[in-house]
DNA sequence: AAACAGATTAACAATTTTGTTAACACAAAG
DNA sequence: CTTTGTGTTAACAAAATTGTTAATCTGTTT
């Protein structure tokens, strides 16, 4: 006799998490409520039991990930003390490593946002204020750095441009660079693999001075 | 027999042009018969008369921007006779203007390929195709260029890979690189004038001797 | 002009999807 | 053991979306 029959309070977070899956999947507008509470086992009338509305689930979501695509941006640049180059370096593996942990995060994000201009401009606006600080500091300590004869002075924005660029595709492109690269690798993570040693070299090569 | 239209204009067409813009901005799930109807200035009945369902319509659509796809990987590698530098920069930057011109091409692309795998599992096989012809040159060519000591000896396909990355990232991902971007700019098309330059320099620059 | 054929519309029907309600189950407290 | 409150369900209702039909219009043909 399992205790967990009838009365479970976890309904409501496995509702979120088969939520999170569909929403991610098909979009806002190809999530099927009914298909949802399937997933989670349960009636979809429990859905609107506890969210009331699929908009108002849809949001918990939203605001749930959210401070992700903060993430996102972060850990594009390292915070630690280590010299420029490797700080970059890190940074860029780090990023390359948190979007291949939330593969299809940026995909959706990007859709939601241009299907519904209007739902989400606060992230616009929080997006601007992380990129802000965040440059502000990078450009500083590249000018920085430049100055010293170190690296190049390249631009702090179009750098943090191309890393995310480069990183974001091989996920959010998935289906269609595993086409391109055919059967050259074994499986798609091997790939990937090589792919983010790839990126960080061509980022560092920007650095570089010849 | 030729005068097909007896009525109005081409009211066909003015469908096929609502629709795509529709799929385009909203994706298959997200679009509605009734929005194309009235873009286009015409009943949603004839929308069925013309194309019987919604499908059938989206499909019409799909196979005649199929083709693009093509183009999309096909414009990043110049076909002419320059020394291999200027041709990739010919490549990169006409990859950049085709794109530009087809600004939600990429996104619907991915989207409906991620949602509906099946549907478009060609696309995945000819995608393969177009690549390995491509490159199959790319690579002859950049190992002979190496081996003449005039650049460094990079793989093909992570420079295939970079290109596409670099060049349809800024417009897949527009409203977050907007936001990112803040008041640096005049507005976007500035930005992306200066963006092109980069991702030719971001390419070029990884083939250079140094 | 009469007949004809394709194009068009409005009203309607079918289906799909979301949202609601009322009854029921069960555990815990009085 | 009743009461109470929350979780649960099935059946229902409402809304939204797609698809159909029959009547009408318009240009073309005979």
């Amino acid at each position: 006799m399992e205790s967990e029959s009838k009365h479970s309070k976890d309904t409501e977070s496995r509702i979120l998490q088969a939520a999170e899956k569909e929403f991610f999947e098909k979009g806002y507008a190809g999530a099927r409520t009914a298909s949802i509470a399937e997933t989670a086992g349960v009636t979809h009338a429990m859905l609107h039991y506890y969210f009331r509305t699929k908009d108002r689930l849809f949001e918990k979501i939203i605001s749930g990930k959210m401070g992700l695509l903060k993430d996102m941006l972060l850990s594009a640049i390292g915070d630690n003390d280590l010299p420029l180059e490797e700080r970059i370096r890190q940074g860029v593996e780090r990023h390359f490593d948190f979007i291949s942990a939330n593969r299809n995060l940026p995909r959706f994000i990007v859709n939601e946002i241009t299907s519904h201009p209007d739902r989400i401009r606060i992230m616009e606006m929080s997006t601007r204020d992380i990129a802000d600080s965040l440059l502000k500091n990078l450009h500083a300590e590249i000018d920085e750095y430049a100055a010293q004869g170190h690296c190049k002075k390249v631009d702090a924005l179009m750098l943090l441009i191309d890393i995310v660029s480069l990183n974001v595709f091989p996920f959010m492109a998935a289906p269609i660079v595993k086409g391109a690269i055919g059967n050259r690798f074994e499986n798609y993570d091997e790939f990937l693999a090589l792919r983010k040693k790839e990126n960080v070299e061509t980022i560092l090569n920007k650095l570089k001075i010849h």
